[in-house]
This record gives C-alpha cells, sequence and structure tokens, in this order.
DNA sequence: CCCGTCACGGTTGAG
DNA sequence: ACCTCAACCGTGACG
C-alpha cells in the first residue's frame, strides 16, 4: 500500500484502478443525467468512462442508490448474528458441546438448512474468535439479525449488516500511520471553460468548499456508506432524497476523519501532480472502528447530524491541468442554460452546506 | 456517434 | 498472521 496513485483515463480523469469512483463524482453524474445531460456528455464532462457512468445510472435507476456496492468481505453467509446467536446459546447451554453437534442442532432447529449450515470448521472457529472471546452479549444483538436472513440479498439495497461494530481491532492498526498525502492540495479547481458542467451546475459552490477536503469521505468506507445509503433510501429515487442520504453518510466520516488528521486528503488531486493521489495509501482509511460508532449513532438519527461539513461532499474531481483542458473541450454547448437553472435549483435543493464554516 | 455489455486487472475484507 | 475467494471497482474495447 504505497500511496494509491491514481491513473489517467483516456479522457483525462483520474481514477484509482479497483476502487469506486469518488461519491462526489457520482453524484454528480446522476445529477446531470437528471437534468437530461446526456450520458456521453457526462462522460466527457466528468471524465469518467461511459461504461462507468452507464453502470452508475443503470445502478440508480435500479437501486436508488448512488453508491458503489458492498465492496470486498463475504457475505455473512453462513455465520449470521443469529447463528452465531444460537451457536453461543448452545455451547452456554452445553459448555462441552462439539462443534458437529451444535450444526446438528442447528439443522435441527431450522436456524439454519442443509444450504447454509456452517461447516464443523466454521462452526469451530466461531466458537474460538467470536464466541470464546465476548463474553457478553454483544452488537449482534444489536446490530440485529433481521437482514440476517436476507444475508444473500446483502448487497443489493441492503447493508449487509456490519456486525463489525466490534472489529475495530482488526485492520486500523494497519494504518501505517496516515501518511497523509501530498496535503490538502489547494485544489485550484481549475475546471475546463467556462461551458462545463461544472460551472453551469454551480458545482463550484461546494467543490470551493470541498475540493481540499478532497475525498476523504470517500477514502473512508465508501462500502459502509454505501449500506448505510441504501438504507437510508432504499428507493428514493430523487436526487435530494440521494443527497441527503449520501451526506448523511459522509458526514459522518468527515466528522471523525477531520478529528483524526485534518483531512486525510485521501483523495485530492494534486494538481501539479497531474496523477492526483486519489487515494491516499490505505493507512489513511482511517480507522474504522471509530467511525463504526459514529455511524450507527447517526444512523439512529438521521437527521440530527444533518449539519453539513464543508468536505463532506468530497467533490475530489479529475482536476488536471487547466491547459489540457482547453483543447479538450466540452460537447454540447446546447441548452446549457435551461440546464444551469434546472442545476441549480437542484443544488440548491441540495442541503448544501451554506458555508458550514 | 451513442450506449449497453463484458473482459480485464485491480482492491477489499469476511471467512 | 496469513491465505482464499467472491464480491466490487472503472476502464477500455467491442458490437
Amino acid at each position: 500500500m504505497e500511496q494509491t496513485y491514481g491513473e489517467v483515463n483516456q479522457l483525462g480523469g483520474v481514477f484509482v484502478n479497483g476502487r469506486p469512483l469518488p461519491n462526489a463524482i457520482r453524484l454528480r453524474i446522476v445529477e446531470l443525467a437528471q437534468l437530461g445531460i446526456r450520458p456521453c456528455d457526462i462522460s466527457r464532462q466528468l471524465r469518467v468512462s461511459h461504461g462507468c457512468v452507464s453502470k452508475i445510472l443503470a445502478r440508480y435507476h435500479e437501486t436508488g442508490s448512488i453508491l458503489p456496492g458492498a465492496i470486498g468481505g463475504s457475505k455473512p453467509r453462513v455465520t449470521t448474528p443469529n447463528v452465531v446467536k444460537n451457536i453461543r446459546d448452545y455451547k452456554q447451554g452445553d459448555p462441552g458441546i462439539f462443534a458437529w453437534e451444535i450444526r446438528d442442532r442447528l439443522l435441527a432447529d431450522g436456524v439454519c438448512d442443509k444450504y447454509n449450515v456452517p461447516s464443523v470448521s466454521s462452526i469451530s472457529r466461531i466458537l474460538r474468535n467470536k464466541i470464546g472471546t465476548l463474553s457478553q452479549p454483544n452488537q449482534y444483538d444489536s446490530s440485529k439479525q433481521s437482514s440476517t436472513q436476507s444475508g444473500l440479498s446483502y448487497n443489493h439495497i441492503y447493508p449487509y449488516t456490519y456486525p463489525n461494530a466490534m472489529s475495530p481491532n482488526g485492520k486500523m492498526g494497519s494504518g501505517p500511520g496516515v501518511p497523509v498525502t501530498a496535503g490538502h492540495v489547494s485544489i485550484s479547481r481549475a475546471w475546463p471553460s467556462a461551458h462545463t458542467v461544472t460551472n453551469i451546475l454551480g458545482i463550484r459552490a461546494f467543490m470551493d468548499h470541498q475540493a481540499i477536503a478532497g475525498t476523504e469521505g470517500y477514502a473512508q468506507k465508501m462500502e459502509d456508506w454505501s449500506s448505510v445509503n441504501r438504507a437510508t433510501f432504499p428507493s428514493a429515487h430523487a436526487v435530494n432524497g440521494i443527497e441527503k442520504a449520501t451526506m448523511d453518510a459522509d458526514i459522518k466520516y468527515a466528522q471523525s476523519s477531520s478529528t483524526l488528521s485534518s483531512y486525510v486528503p485521501a483523495c485530492a488531486y494534486s494538481p501539479s501532480n497531474q496523477y492526483g493521489v486519489y487515494s491516499g495509501p490505505a493507512g489513511s482509511y482511517v480507522s474504522p472502528g471509530h467511525h463504526w460508532q459514529s455511524q450507527g449513532s447517526s444512523l439512529s438519527h438521521p437527521s440530527s447530524g444533518m449539519t453539513m461539513h464543508a468536505g463532506d461532499i468530497h467533490s475530489s474531481m479529475v482536476f488536471k491541468h487547466p491547459s489540457r483542458e482547453g483543447d479538450r473541450k466540452p460537447p454540447s454547448p446546447m441548452s446549457k442554460h435551461h440546464q444551469h437553472e434546472a442545476l441549480n435549483s437542484v443544488v440548491h435543493g441540495l442541503n448544501l452546506p451554506t458555508s458550514s464554516s
């Protein structure tokens, strides 16, 4: 995990292979699309491959979420909270019980069926890792297993329960000391020209605030918010809805991250660097554990945390050399005017931080 | 030219 | 502490 430098795609956009596009960009894609801007134009303007635009829009239409799916990990296939709970119960009821007996009981009690019953080795591991160590009732209960059963669809619209509220120790440690990369490059958010969508959008409004913050939110675990987000607005097909949720999610991270290290510009594109540093070293994924918590809380108070923080919408765009931009030329000069207004209203509709700072 | 789709090389994280 | 592997990612190319 050295620094993850972004790569530059054919359109001149910066991206990090394997990682999702920053939320801000995803959001913008959707916004633009809603304004009637064609995908191909969006692609060019935002410098995101059309395949990606297409995919994001498709997903948005399908799920109402602009967020990327949950990356990595495995579905809570068998060891769902509910299963763990049962195992724990069995174990507590009979400390000497064998894993295979537990397995049988899970089947007998209907907790699992033959398809999702944990293997004996899994059960052993559960006993060892989860039950053995945590003596007190735990997160599992709180995180509920409602999604337990639906664990399979975990990635769809529902978050896979992250029972991890407890797994802070897991990775975070690995953070090699938040090597705040290039620093919050005071991105000269040089956007192509006055015609660009950005301007049209008035996006700059929040860009200015957030450009700096880069996508730190993004740096956090996007997948996580996706969960949150999806749960929050399962099918709100309104940008606003999204916006809100998105921000909600972002806020959590922004807050904590700012706490940790002013910005962790994990995603700051260094203008001077052409290849901006897209995502800081994994290390800059500031401790998850921390977040989970705040995340949880804000979940319970969906709107209480609405205070926008500058930098919440990490609008890390592809800050490329302006000059470069010149030739690139924004297409479709058409009805920008129209869009402008439309978008502006949209943007305003967004709970943009009327300068929160 | 537009756009849906998919192989590819990549990352992530639970098991 | 590691490895596996299945999930996801965006790009780029094809049709």
